[in-house]
DNA sequence: AAAATTACGTTGCTATGGCAACCAAAAGGA
DNA sequence: TCCTTTTGGTTGCCATAGCAACGTAATTTT
């Protein structure tokens, strides 16, 4: 039985009151599922027509370059919305797999059925997708950035920026290992180590695993 | 006098009936407006509150990297839409600029007031919207996908074969010079020069100017 | 607890591609 | 028409970063 409460607290049902959000899904097709640590919850170049939900669990959205790296591109954690994009653009395949990193309870809501039934809230729950979707976009954005630039040093820098502005900390931990931090920057694992290397010896950064400090902001002269 | 037959063609108002969008425009803040050639029509960091719809002329959406690269990002003509995911997300900057390559005309239009004003077809724009937008974002991973690619070759071989797919035949004209060209897969002009006449001394490709033949498809084997 | 696997750092070698400078051709303006 | 400006191609030099291989620490498995 799914918890409208819990559906509240998402993005896309954000503002929606529990009840409306079970009145509005009484006609709407969902499916709930459980899947395994590792299990396959969308391949890359599915074509989805439903907006999935994470119950439970936490899973990757991974995109596979062409010279195996395995790029991560979102972090799926309980009341994350996933498939939207995809399914808001009709017909379109997935640029990304996502995959159970734990076991995980998804709820799969059609998307078609959610948006054209008439209800109350709809409206909002469209306008909520806009947003949220939008965020994506920018989200996106900013890896695009990264990669256009040039440089470990550059690309390091923006990512950390971006951390640190995520947290609104100096002092963060980030959710990549070094491997996966790599291929989200579109470096060489080694190259990597060796920039963060160097950034410590010159003061620049202190880190331990994948704890960061940023010690001398952008632009500071020492 | 705005057109509610042009603004019927575009993405946003697309199956809304000239007479619906007048009447929804009724009660939401309009503001037509010219650019001339090389104006300024949304400055890189802008926040803005209105979805644009250019009516006549043509305009660059373009991105400023670190390094003085000019990122030729969208292509915007008559009927085209921008700032629709700027004003869904609210309070986000304008990730690009936006620059009037010949005279302009252009209309801005209130997003928040045209989607809570309640209109028998509001809910049919709001689902255009989120059309709209999911197709952006897919552009912009195409642009992603072309970055993560290692190589100017493999590079620009994905570019290639876009414009293939979108031109539906392998001889086709882009609408990059060489310099934005290589702003846009992210590699120095004269590297890409170089391997355009690589690829065209192997008999992959043939060119002149910005008119392509694709003469081997990817995988071919000679 | 030992063994195996994974994660991270280090380093030398080398190719790729960035940089700069230059030339030729084409386009645009006076 | 001629002159200026823009656009595209070429080339040598060199630094960056990719590749491979290895060592160690940390984590997981049995």
């Amino acid at each position: 039985m799914l918890n409208f409460e819990q559906l509240g607290r998402t993005s896309v049902f954000e503002g929606v009151p529990p009840k409306e959000i079970e009145g509005m899904l009484n006609s709407v097709p969902t499916k709930e599922e459980s899947f395994c640590k590792g299990e396959t919850i969308v391949r890359q170049g599915d074509v989805i027509k439903d907006i999935g939900i994470v119950l439970k669990g936490t899973a990757l959205a991974i995109k596979n370059g062409f010279n195996g790296e395995e790029v991560v591109v979102a972090r799926l954690t309980p009341d994350s919305v996933f498939a939207d994009i995809l399914s808001g653009s009709m017909n379109f395949e997935s640029p990304v797999a996502v995959l159970a990193q734990e076991p995980c309870r998804v709820v799969f809501i059609n998307y078609t059925r959610l948006v054209y039934s008439p209800h109350p809230y709809s409206h909002k729950v469209l306008q909520n997708m806009i947003k949220t979707i939008s965020l994506k976009y920018f989200a996106q954005n900013l890896h695009l950035e990264i990669l256009m630039a040039k440089g470990v040093r550059q690309r390091v820098l923006l990512f950390l920026n971006g951390e640190r502005e995520q947290n609104k900390s100096c002092e963060f931990s980030i959710s990549f290992d070094r491997r996966q931090l790599a291929d989200f920057l579109g470096v060489e694992r080694s190259a990597l180590s060796r920039e963060l290397s160097r950034m410590k010896g010159e003061g620049i950064i202190e880190y331990r695993k994948n704890f960061f400090h940023i010690l001398k902001l952008e632009g500071d002269k020492p």
